[in-house]
DNA sequence: CTGCAGGGGTAAA
DNA sequence: TTTACCCCTGCA
């Protein structure tokens, strides 16, 4: 496959610190020139920022411009976006303007849903070198100057994958969870295409907290950066916990927050946007 | 150097 | 509502 070439000029909110730091994806990596080499679905891309032009480089299985513009989301209006979450509140605000530079990138769904399985009680570092691991071992090699990048594994490339090979690929008790799920994927107990289909996005949700491993958060993750895209939703982490509780709760025991709170006041504050909401202050309370 | 506490979602008790 | 699950990190 030949090497594609696509660039943007003069776009507003992109920025690659913003997009591959704020938590949504597992398989970016900066490069010492600052630039950030990642793969999906059967692309492997390198992207870097030079003055007002976007440059994207890359293996990619199509046209690279569709590409592009579907993974980074390009059709959406972010500047519009911030301008109403900015009227929120001076916190808001604040948090927009710290995260300016992020897009929610439209992760592919099966993907998305085996990371955040493994993210559960996990950190980044961790979380990323499992991924990488499964992906080396049954995913497709890609060679791109003369390096080695491997795609995220299909179902089929997963089915006969046992729990104990998942155990020393280093995913320690969420080995279980990643075979289960793959298995109810696979024999239809969860339906993929009906996902995209069903409206009501708490429905969706129902279907997704079917599979093993996948409670509240890991489901409102999945729905929020894969390619289902649903914004009307808030995953509650212990940051997100700690931020709101700052923000609006004011409780002296942030233990004692509880998360029927923390939602009721995200759906009366940020509305339809309360997914990005929770990812421009996210990000904002974690860096800062 | 060794050992122990802490962090982090889900599922099951 | 509490606890076990696994591994990495930081600190004594």
């Amino acid at each position: 496959m030949e090497e594609q070439k696509y660039i943007l000029k003069n776009q507003d909110s992109f920025e690659l610190k913003h997009i591959f730091d704020c938590g949504q994806c597992f398989r970016w990596n900066e490069e010492v020139d600052g630039s950030y080499t990642g793969v999906f679905g059967r692309n492997v891309l390198n992207v870097q920022k030079h003055q007002d032009e976007i440059i994207f480089k890359g293996i990619v299985s199509g046209d690279i411009e569709k590409i592009v513009i579907s993974y980074f989301d390009l059709d959406r209006n972010y500047t519009k976006i911030k301008e109403n979450l900015s009227k929120i509140d001076e916190n808001v605000k604040l948090s927009v303007e710290y995260g300016e530079g992020i897009r929610i990138l439209n992760q592919e769904l099966i993907e998305t849903i085996l990371s955040f399985i493994i993210s559960a009680n996990n950190n980044i570092p961790r979380i990323k070198g499992i991924i990488e691991r499964i992906c080396q071992n049954y995913g497709d090699k890609i060679v791109w100057n003369e390096k080695s990048y491997y795609t995220f594994p299909t179902l089929d490339q997963l089915k006969d994958v046992s729990i104990e090979e998942f155990r020393n690929l280093g995913a320690g008790f969420r080995d279980r969870r990643l075979y289960e799920t793959i298995h109810m994927l696979l024999d239809g107990t969860v339906n993929i295409s009906a996902l995209y289909v069903e409206k009501d996005t708490q429905k969706v949700r129902e279907e997704l907290l079917k599979l093993s491993g996948v409670g509240p958060k890991v489901a409102d993750c999945i729905l929020l950066f894969s390619d289902l895209k649903r914004f009307d939703v808030f995953p509650i982490d212990v940051w997100v916990r700690r931020v709101m509780n700052e923000l609006y709760i004011k409780n002296p025991d942030e233990t004692k927050v509880n998360k029927k709170q923390i939602e009721k006041i995200a759906k009366e504050k940020f509305g339809a946007l309360e997914g990005l909401a929770q990812q421009y202050l996210f990000y904002w309370k974690r860096e800062a």
